[in-house]
RNA sequence: GGGCGUAUAGCUCAGUUGGUUAGAGCGCGUCGCUGAUAACGACGAGGUCCCAGAUUCGAGUUCUGGUACGCCCA
């Protein structure tokens, strides 16, 4: 007795801490489990071990398996045992796999969204890992700009520049760096949830000093080398909040709005009584106005009069009618003219203001002649005839593609001698003395009186109201957005734009159309980046500026800084510190902090240096972390040199233009071919130039993860579940594997709770079902795997051969070397997949072995583990390939359902103690072994099933029950080659569909009609344009005389039109029809019949069959025990039930373990009715639970 | 307005270099199994592969043009 309290403890633990070993930190001991789980299954104690079986160290596990419970109890065992860290240790010589994490910011919740990108990011580390590489996952966040900015704001219920500054620069700050870990619990909490095995106190952070400095040095590079300027970038500007707004807030806040659009009159100045229709819907840009624009090719103009004022009018042929119309006036054309004959045409502007200003000044063309420098008529080719007049007013202040027509103005002219910008407004939004009638007044409310002014100056040919999607800001709804130049820093990234195709070109894509489609579209448009945000909390732009002579020069990091001569004002940092010992040091180079500090200035006697104003986009952050993560140049040289470039990185398709490109214009630019290789800050080292592509080799571009609704993902409609729901009710891996399994990564995923639970029942309990399998009759039978005395550390194949019971592989049953066959080849294919970053398809390959195993390996060898001999070889050798086979599935499932596979692993290698590798993701991941692969026999077994599937399947068509025995099935086949294999297989086939006899045939004309078709694929190339005169041939000719001719001669010959063919048996494909009149079921290669003859002694059998199954439910209804012995009686009056019991009572008894099989009735007990009559079913007194128990 | 992507069974998605019978899972239906049982198996129904044209002996697959939706940019 002692014994089973023993084996009760232990069971009790199976499923929950069997696997704490001693050894390890956490003291994983029986009675606190006991305490904490409760079970429900009946003790073991009814069990009665057969007499022979040693006693198994394997357990089954009980009831079913409560995945999130069992997640958590191994999230506790990674973290006591420091797992993830081990499993670093273990590969700390092996090649390098080195991986980016792309920083998220913490600043907001993590979404399901993260779950995905953080699940890919997992998984090929996980199993680099387990291949043997050296795979380091060095976490990140991204912690600067605007959102941080605008999160804070809120809480201080401010929103504009003037309030932050009002509020204080200084504690605005310091209240954005500390917000910066708002949702960091949550962020933390998911990652670790999810199994995404990441070093987060490693972390790197974009507002570090360290990595500033980093970014420092690299914008010193660019400045050095000229790549850095200022210029003009046309933003859109909330004038009221005096700030640029992001393209997504602009998105925000989009609504549709009615402005007025006029057309406007451009008197010609060289063709009196002439003037262009130039049309605007913004008629307070008309003062700045600089030039009109045609389209050069594209567009027809025609001069039409109109007679109700005399005068002649430009305007595009095609909007003649359309603006006739409008007029309500005929407009009849005087002449057609080209566009050519338009350009270069002057005209009057529409205000005189500038005009009279600048004295129309004349400016020198770069080919030495000279040419006005505004109200020229200009080529552009962004003119349609859409809307409009087909003339469009150019105010280049006021909108970026106007901006690019100047910039494309000024390169003609020389040097310093080009258009200025003219702009009338200033950037409050008002009228400047520039235009000085409206001095002060909003453009917005400008619109009206300028109309009224055109009017009355005959300038205005036709005003209406126009309804467009104009934006407004997203935090102050009533203020629209104008357009508005502002002085801004760039990088000079047009200059590297083939090197950046080139790198581009290098990269290995997934998918594969993101590298020459929206990536490589987006490279080859490229503009420089405008670098600068006039904001607070972002990187500081490192360029110091002489207040005498405006020279500049750019700083690599603080110490640099530092050691400048004179240095004045870092005392405000310090003063800071010591009124609040708790600031982070980091702060001492963000804002206000270093625009305190100055230096001498190099370039003018007692000038001072002093930073300008602007901090960086973070984009640019988050490009340089490669470099800056590790503090490089100034500190870790070695890591960073280690550590570059990445062989893999992953985010979603936004990032196309975010962290892809930001990382790859950084690097292109300083790592690049064309780089200069500059000396780094650090003596002596020099920036190495790399190959391209870095700095990533490989990326996967992640869709887009949408609601359950199929609609962008919202909190107001509540269309997705929390991750922590998910995480409570299915686990981890179920929510894993969907990811993995479900679609290719790229596609847009939708986020759906059922398909998330699906993964339960399609994979995770199929595998653990396989698993509970396996212990159930270990236990019974006594199992014991660690009788293979020379098994290594991860129990590899090779090694559990130690074992009396193993036989090699090849000795074993036809089933084994299947199942054996199909775990290599799917570890092969799996292999071949994961090394190509398709985890798509190395999951459907597991699914599908998965599948193998429980539903033909399991099922088809149930019998051999319930065989009574426990010692015999055969079922010695199937306890063996499953064992094996569990153990390496668990391994190959590990990267993808890292806590399933922690499970199994623990429970499976449980007997062997400390010997084995505590962690299944310690282990190395399986290799193929070649010889075990055997595809014929794959394909012979592939055959076999679809036999049994057929005569399923003609069993069904003729309602003839699988339970009710048959005589005999034939089975034709379109080639002999398999029927010896088969033959030997005659047992399964007829256990599968109960027939007593099965044959093979090749040549059955009484039941299948033979039809040859030609095999395209082969005969395409041989006969071309032939192909449907043979087809035409084949299907004409009878094909049991094709058949024929093939099987006499070897090939078959045609008579064509276009002449004779042979053809050869490869050539045609032979398939069947089973004919009428038949049980038959036709398959690709095979036709089944079956004889529907059913004779009085199979009937019996039948019955015998429809008892047993009877029984067995009831045995289950009266909660038997596995071993319990029954006794049974049937009452009926039927003669052939009778006989039938008579004849094979001794099965009914052997299969239902009962003690006696009688005819009658038993008292006391319930009898079951069926078609033949009633039931009796009760436990039976000797069996060893009856006495008195539960 | 431009770029990119997607469109295949009721749903979610696969479909390699063109090869003539387009697949999977789920769902549905029918049947079966019943000591892996909060499982399992078999079979079945269900598809003008968005539309139109082109290339080809042959197109879900290549090309052109459209339509719808999504994303990015303007």
């Amino acid at each position: 007795m002692n014994r089973q309290n023993t084996r009760k403890s232990l069971f009790l633990t199976t499923t929950n801490r069997c696997w704490c070993r001693p050894t390890l930190k956490r003291p994983g001991n029986v009675q606190s489990s006991q305490q904490k789980f409760s079970i429900s299954t009946p003790p073991l104690s009814s069990i009665i071990l057969p007499m022979s079986a040693s006693v198994s160290p394997l357990r089954a596990p009980t009831g079913s398996p409560q995945f999130p419970k069992l997640e958590k109890e191994v999230l506790e065992f990674w973290e006591d045992n420091g797992i993830y860290q081990q499993s670093l240790d273990r590969r700390a010589d092996g090649p390098q796999f080195v991986f980016y994490e792309g920083p998220p910011t913490a600043n907001g919740m993590p979404h399901p969204g993260h779950c995905l990108t953080r699940s890919i990011k997992d998984v090929f580390p996980r199993y680099k890992t387990m291949q043997g590489f050296r795979c380091e996952r060095k976490a990140g966040w991204d912690t600067h700009g605007l959102p941080v900015e605008v999160e804070v704001g809120k809480e201080l219920g401010i929103h504009s520049k003037e309030e932050i500054e009002a509020y204080g620069i200084e504690p605005f700050i310091q209240k954005c760096q500390s917000s910066v870990w708002r949702y960091m619990q949550q962020w933390q909490t998911l990652t670790q949830r999810l199994g995404f095995w990441v070093d987060l106190d490693e972390a790197y952070v974009t507002y570090h000093q360290s990595y500033v400095e980093s970014v420092w040095w690299s914008l010193k590079t660019l400045f050095d080398r000229g790549l850095l300027y200022q210029g003009h970038k046309i933003v859109w500007w909330w004038a009221q909040g005096g700030t640029a707004l992001s393209a997504g807030e602009v998105g925000q806040g989009y609504r549709e709005v009615a402005d007025p659009s006029v057309y406007v009159l451009f008197p010609l100045v060289d063709h009196p009584g002439r003037s262009l229709v130039v049309w605007t819907t913004t008629p307070w840009t008309l003062p700045s106005n600089m030039y009109a624009a045609v389209h050069p090719t594209a567009v027809e103009y025609s001069v039409v009069k109109d007679e109700e004022t005399g005068q002649e009018l430009v305007l595009a042929s095609a909007l003649v009618e359309t603006i006739a119309a409008k007029l309500k006036r005929e407009l009849p054309v005087v002449e057609t003219v080209s566009a050519e004959s338009l350009i270069g045409q002057r005209y009057e502007p529409p205000f005189p203001d500038f005009h009279q200003a600048t004295g129309d000044p004349v400016g020198k063309l770069v080919g030495g002649e000279t040419q006005s420098k505004y109200w020229r008529v200009v080529a552009a080719d962004f003119v349609t005839t859409e809307s409009g007049s087909g003339i469009v007013h150019q105010a280049p202040a006021f909108g970026e593609v106007d901006y690019d027509v100047l910039i494309d103005q000024q390169k003609l002219f020389v040097d310093g001698d080009g258009p200025e910008l003219l702009c009338a407004v200033g950037p409050d939004g008002k009228f400047t003395d520039a235009f000085a009638e409206m001095k002060g007044v909003w453009v917005k409310d400008a619109d009206k009186p300028i109309s009224r002014k055109l009017k009355e100056n005959g300038r205005l040919l036709f005003l209406e109201q126009y309804l467009h999607d104009y934006p407004f800001c997203w935090r102050a709804s009533e203020d629209p957005l104008i357009q508005y130049p502002r002085e801004s820093w760039f990088v000079r990234t047009t200059e590297f734009k083939d090197e950046m195709l080139a790198n581009n070109a290098k990269i290995g894509w997934q998918p594969g159309h993101i590298q020459d489609g929206r990536f490589g579209n987006f490279l080859a448009s490229n503009v420089d980046w405008a670098l600068s945000r006039e904001r607070f909390w972002g990187t500081p732009l490192p360029i110091w500026v002489c207040q005498e002579t405006g020279q500049m020069e750019a700083i690599g990091c603080y110490d640099e800084l530092l050691a400048k001569p004179d240095v004045q004002g870092t005392e405000v940092w310090a003063k800071a510190k010591a009124e609040n010992p708790e600031l982070v040091d980091d702060l001492r180079v963000h804002k206000p902090y270093i625009d305190a500090v100055t230096y001498a200035s190099p370039f003018s006697d007692g000038a001072r240096m002093q930073r300008v104003t602007e901090v960086i986009d973070c984009w640019y952050d988050s490009g340089a972390m490669p470099f800056a993560q590790w503090g490089y140049p100034h500190q870790n040289a070695d890591r960073f040199l280690d550590q570059f470039p990445a062989d893999f990185i992953s985010e979603a398709l936004d990032q196309t233009r975010g962290w892809f490109y930001s990382q790859l214009a950084i690097s292109t630019m300083l790592f690049g071919k064309d780089s200069p290789n500059p000396i780094a800050a650090k003596d002596g080292l020099e920036t190495p130039k790399y190959d391209y592509p870095h700095p990533f080799r490989n990326c996967i571009v992640l869709g887009l993860m949408l609601g359950e609704d199929g609609k962008k993902m919202s909190k107001k409609d509540k269309n997705f579940r929390e991750p922590n729901e998910i995480f409570d009710k299915y686990g981890a891996d179920a929510l894993r594997w969907f990811f993995f399994s479900k679609q290719t990564p790229w596609t847009a995923i939708q986020y759906k709770e059922q398909a998330i639970k699906d993964s339960i029942p399609e994979f995770l309990l199929r595998l653990w079902n396989v698993f509970s399998f396996l212990t159930i009759y270990a236990e019974i039978d006594g199992f014991d795997p660690t009788t293979a005395t020379a098994a290594d550390d991860q129990l590899s194949p090779s090694s559990l051969a130690s074992a009396p019971g193993y036989r090699d592989a090849s000795e074993r049953s036809e089933i084994d070397r299947w199942i054996l066959s199909e775990l290599n080849q799917t570890i092969a294919t799996v292999t071949e997949r994961m090394d190509a970053l398709d985890n798509y398809n190395a999951c459907r390959a597991i699914t599908g072995l998965v599948d193998g195993l429980s539903n033909w390996f399991v099922r088809r060898s149930r019998d051999r583990f319930w065989a009574k001999d426990t010692d015999s070889q055969d079922k010695n050798d199937a306890y063996w390939t499953l064992y094996e086979s569990l153990l390496e599935v668990t391994k190959l499932v590990a990267p993808f359902v890292p806590f399933l596979s922690e499970t199994l692993w623990k429970n499976l290698t449980s007997p062997f103690s400390e010997s084995v590798l505590g962690s299944v993701h310690l282990c190395d991941y399986p290799k193929p072994i070649q010889d075990r692969i055997d595809p014929e026999l794959s394909e012979s077994m592939h055959l076999l099933r679809e036999i049994a599937s057929m005569g399923r399947a003609a069993r069904a068509e003729a309602k003839l029950k699988v339970r009710l025995p048959l005589s005999q099935v034939e089975v034709v086949l379109t080639d002999d080659s398999r029927i010896d294999w088969l033959k030997q297989h005659d047992d399964l086939v007829k256990e599968e569909l109960n027939v007593k006899t099965v044959d093979y045939t090749t040549e059955a004309d009484k039941y299948v009609q033979y039809t040859v078709v030609p095999n395209f694929k082969r005969l395409g190339p041989k006969v071309g344009k032939q192909i449907p005169a043979v087809k035409k041939a084949l299907a004409e000719a009878d094909g049991n005389d094709l058949l024929q001719a093939m099987q006499r001669d070897g090939k078959v010959t045609l008579e064509l039109p276009g002449g004779s063919v042979d053809l050869d048996d490869q050539d045609i494909e032979v398939r069947l029809q089973a004919r009428e009149g038949w049980a038959a079921a036709q398959g690709s290669r095979c036709v089944v019949v079956l004889n529907t003859e059913v004779t009085d002694e199979l009937r019996r059998e039948g019955i015998a069959k429809d008892l047993i199954r009877t029984i067995q439910n009831q045995r289950k209804e009266i909660q038997c025990e596995y071993l319990d012995r029954i006794e049974v009686a049937v009452e009926t009056d039927m003669d052939e039930v009778i006989l039938a019991i008579k004849e094979h009572g001794d099965q009914i008894a052997n299969e239902t373990l009962a003690d006696t099989v009688t005819l009658g009735t038993l008292p006391d007990v319930d009898p079951i009715e069926n078609e033949y009559g009633r039931v009796f079913v009760r436990r039976s007194s000797s069996s060893p639970a009856s006495g008195g128990e539960s």
